[in-house]
DNA sequence: ATACTCAGCTTGACGCTGTCAAGCCAAAGG
DNA sequence: CCTTTGGCTTGACAGCGTCAAGCTGAGTAT
């Protein structure tokens, strides 16, 4: 195949790299990681010697899209007010917008077939991403009643029932699709405190 | 492979039931012709006499289903009272529980890959699906400034979301599911005329 | 009764896939 | 200069979807 010098300097990057571009390019699920290996410029056994499997590969491109899923969201709540209602509704249009830009990432991400992946660093990104959510719901105030679990269960399926719409094309918008989910979303804070 | 008597007598049918039953088992996207023939007890290449392509079998399984959604929802409107918003209430909810039910078909059926299969019974299915939410969006009063789209949004929004979330086990909830979704869905009631 | 037709399935093949086993090769160490 | 070894390649296997061609048996015509 490709002699040592035509190969890449860090192959492991470049196979992430590879297939991030083809999760993101091809339909679904038809990335190959003989794909990913022609990409990468390398064999097609390659990929083995970093990733146990397929999915193993798909696992670390998606932790690594937790991760700036995560950081969006606390970035939007940062730059959010005080008022903790206008910081929670900062982090769910941050997640909006995370996955109207990233359909397939985000469709994936959200999948459970490769959050099972053993040894996955992306359960841990996953964990971490839906503790931003579950801070920013215990610090918002609640009607009595309303647990902190029943809080984070309204707030995500508000946007993540958005965005899923939206991507697979299921619902006509008569506005931009922000602007829907940020209605969607103040319609929520007669439901919590606000 | 198997002599014209071993066949069964209906193939097409033979093929989607197999079909079914090998999407509900089999892990997300596993299902394979071959093994639906198998199943069925025909050859390998027998599938490709009645559906084009695996997307197609795969659709036809699918318009099925959205047809037993839609006759649920249906059910579950003409069982509930006069109230508009109770009938509303009651669609989301059977629409929730086929969810819950059939967590693979429900993934599929909204995953816009099969319902661009050409020549699809299964988009008409789910248009069908669609009108019954709408019309009885359209039924309910909604507030000034909120358009029959807005209110289709935010109702789909909710189920399809709170599904997605409980069937790939991403929330964990301290209620049973439905009583869960009952409560999403009752604090709609407020963002609605009710 | 015999020959013909033809729908409906089977058989076989192709290129693609993920994964495993074995081999090669350059760089590192003695 | 020889040996070791990590990192990739090569090769193979079974399974996949799909296409092309062949078989088979029921129905029709003669």
């Amino acid at each position: 195949m490709a002699k040592q010098a035509d190969r890449p300097a860090d192959v492991r990057r470049a196979l992430l790299d590879a297939a991030l571009r083809l999760i993101e390019t091809l339909p679904e699920d038809k990335m190959s990681l003989r794909a990913c290996a022609r990409l990468a410029g390398v064999s097609h056994a390659a990929p083995a010697h970093y990733f146990p499997t397929r999915a193993a590969l798909i696992s670390a491109v998606l932790a690594h899209a937790f991760n700036q899923l995560t950081e969006a969201m606390i970035r939007a709540r940062d730059a959010a007010g005080d008022d903790p209602f206008d910081r929670l509704k900062a982090i769910g249009l941050a997640y909006v917008g995370f996955g109207l830009a990233h359909p397939a990432l985000y469709t994936m991400l959200f999948s459970s077939t490769y959050l099972q992946v053993p040894d996955g660093e992306m359960a841990e990104a996953g964990n971490h991403c839906g503790n931003v959510l579950g801070e920013s719901v215990a610090a918002t105030p609640r009607p009595g009643g309303m647990t902190i679990t029943a809080g984070i269960a309204m707030a995500w399926t508000a946007v993540h029932g958005f965005v899923g719409l939206v991507c697979n094309g299921m619902i006509l918008l008569d506005e931009p699709p922000i602007a829907a989910a940020e209605r969607v979303l103040e319609q929520q804070r007669s439901a919590f405190g606000g």
